[in-house]
DNA sequence: TGTACATCAGTGAACGCGCGTTCACTGATGTAC
DNA sequence: TGTACATCAGTGAACGCGCGTTCACTGATGTAC
């Protein structure tokens, strides 16, 4: 970080040279200290070093701010998914619950993004891109439903199953494994809890591991 | 109300009455606008028709008040839990379902509530009432898990079951059920995806209704 | 039944603070010629 | 290669605003005698 390190001289250059990047860093770092109620435009600026009024050359406001953060989660959230999905290599099942600790650890490695996504109160029908956004990381759960339901014999409805196994992770996520002050406690690990879950649930629809990595025994 | 309409002459007495009620009924107000970060305590005295340094006679600060609608909302929470239990009348599965409808039903008429319960970043662990208030209305979902895996032949773990299907509802009801501007589109009634997604996890656990009531067909 | 007094629940003025936002400005950068 | 100029990304001062909080106070209520 050259730009911001300036060598030698200690004065600061006039140009900050990453200024939006800087203000999305203290966004998610104001974020997970105080809530996304905490992120106000002027703090966000202090940290990065810059006047209150820098801020507006790169974002409308502090919606705008928040709304980026959202798209940006989902992004790195989607992608999370999708690495953890692997084209279902192992077993489907086995990539299933490579997914759910996916969404498990994003929640609690990345708690600030989580809150931008889920609890800032954005209404996610108005941000086009953030609907978008969102329906992508959806999508990668409801490809890896798609494969599963298809060699099931009861070829269960495989948006059901993704509407369900994303609420089922979404809610143990938000309880139980968050990164931050309102985390739950537990019994057991959140990871443990989720791959019960979805193993108790594909049961239900008939479906068994094929492989023994997943064996519920 | 007489305490307020203060019936002939304009005058407002000097004593409000009934001020703690007033401003949680402000505050409740205030959350359902515009999320938990909209409650301050100047807007709220400022509803309720008293000065700003009026409410320092009822709540410490704004986390009190806060913690305080948090308590009240898991105690309101529980009553509905037990109200839709109703001793398992029935059959342990309807009354499940019944439970889980309320839950979806407590998200979507009590935003606010169930804002401050779960999403005002209260730290949990730091309020003694508000866990055992919690605790309570978890309880509830436990009894009834309780009774459904005792008449169930594989004996499942009934404390398992009810993080699963608290999990299962929650998700369910942050993500689609909510009564405010963050809630998402689907496809079909959050009712109806709860239930689906309960009879197939207790279908995985080999419990069927017995009852005609909860056939999944 | 009346009265004195303690206690309680409010007032309203005041203060400091931080935020959002605008404005004319200035220093730095990139580019056309 | 140099130079003029347009554009960009910042500054810093200023303003209004609402919030939190404290304070001495005052009006109302309840109770002891």
């Amino acid at each position: 970080m050259s730009w911001s390190g300036h060598g030698r001289g200690g004065r600061r250059p006039y140009h900050h040279g990453n200024l939006r990047e800087a203000l999305i860093s203290a966004a998610l770092d104001l974020i997970a200290q105080k809530g996304p109620g905490g992120l106000t435009f002027a703090e966000a600026a202090r940290q990065a070093g810059v006047s209150a009024a820098a801020p507006y050359r790169h974002f409308r406001d502090r919606d705008a701010l928040m709304a980026n953060l959202a798209r940006r989660g989902f992004e790195r959230f989607e992608q999370r998914l999708t690495a953890a999905w692997g084209e279902g290599r192992g077993s489907a099942i086995a990539a299933l619950e490579r997914m759910g600790r996916a969404y498990l650890g994003f929640a609690r490695d990345e708690p600030a993004y989580f809150s931008a996504m889920f609890e800032a109160g954005l209404p996610i029908a108005d941000h086009r891109e953030l609907k978008e956004a969102s329906g992508r990381a959806f999508a990668v759960l409801r490809t890896a439903c798609e494969a599963i339901a298809a060699s099931s014999p009861q070829r269960p409805p495989a948006l059901m199953m993704a509407l369900h196994i994303w609420a089922l992770s979404h809610g143990i996520a938000s309880l139980f494994a968050r990164g931050d002050a309102a985390r739950r406690a537990l019994p057991m690990t959140p990871e443990e809890l989720l791959e019960a879950a979805t193993l108790v649930y594909l049961q239900g629809l008939g479906i068994t591991a094929k492989t023994g990595a997943a064996d519920p025994s």
